[in-house]
DNA sequence: TATTGTTATACTCTATAACTATA
DNA sequence: TATAGTTATAGAGTATAACAATA
């Protein structure tokens, strides 16, 4: 009795390990890893923001995001630049290459949703959205 | 607007990296890796399966679960054992040590859970599950 | 010939802790 | 003293490909 959330919860696992079998090959065929994808993602549509936010909305500990900052900055897809206001930070942002890959890969993946979705119509992506947002607040709550 | 189903995604995948930043201390805490926590909580409440659908299940390619597999079973938390039908595939279960160790760490990343979803009602439930059944169809019907 | 699982390689991610520079 | 980020270390996951045994 209570632990009907479980069910819930696998099907949430479910939904994103489908979508990451999806999207995971066209992540890998630009040449990025998931947690490089996930900073290009996350920087993508952006004006660029702190190491400190990047870290914090990746989940990526500021030791790793060291090392997978520096990569993708020897690739030229982003840049970092010290920040005026305290100097011991520093801004990231896409470079044009890194938005033009941005641009490049989201799309594909997004094209693969896009075929997932085609038989969803208003009501299905409002019942979804509405149930998706009211787990995500219920869930962060939880952490703070 | 054909690109409505983006709002979903981006839920779907901050529901998922908060449940994961929740849970992801307990699972460290016992001693087990990411991977290492979705071997065990696959095989969990199963009689066990073969090396190949364990494979399947958690998306871990055939190289890298013989690693995983290996340190979980120096662990003495899982064994394997050699199929008699096909002498190439192992069959691999929880030892009961493992089985412990399943029924000590599910629950108590299940009672973060429990906690987060106390506000939630039958109707909740029955609208989580209904969305997240079409989305996981969807999803995996593309995927195949 | 195809499939199951192992081995080998090279790289990336990961947590952790000690460290530097700034606040 | 506290915080932002770097460096060092040791271990683990990852893709990939070549390989053995079995089908």
């Amino acid at each position: 009795m209570g632990e009907r959330y479980l069910k819930s919860i696998r099907l949430l696992a479910e939904c994103m390990q489908g979508f990451e079998r999806l999207s995971g090959e066209h992540v890998r065929q630009c040449g990025l890893t998931h947690a490089q994808f996930d900073i290009i993602a996350t920087l993508g549509n952006t004006p660029g923001m702190p190491y400190k936010e990047l870290g914090d909305k990746t989940l990526i500990t500021k030791g790793t995001l060291t090392g997978v900052i520096e990569r993708l900055e020897q690739k030229g897809l982003v840049e970092r630049e010290r920040s005026l206001d305290d100097k011991r930070s520093w801004f990231i942002r896409l470079t044009p290459r890194g938005e033009q890959l941005f641009r490049e890969v989201f799309p594909r993946v997004v094209s693969l949703g896009a075929a997932v979705f085609s038989g969803y119509g208003d009501d299905d992506f409002a019942a979804l959205e509405k149930t998706l947002s009211g787990l995500k607040q219920v869930i962060t709550a939880g952490g703070a």
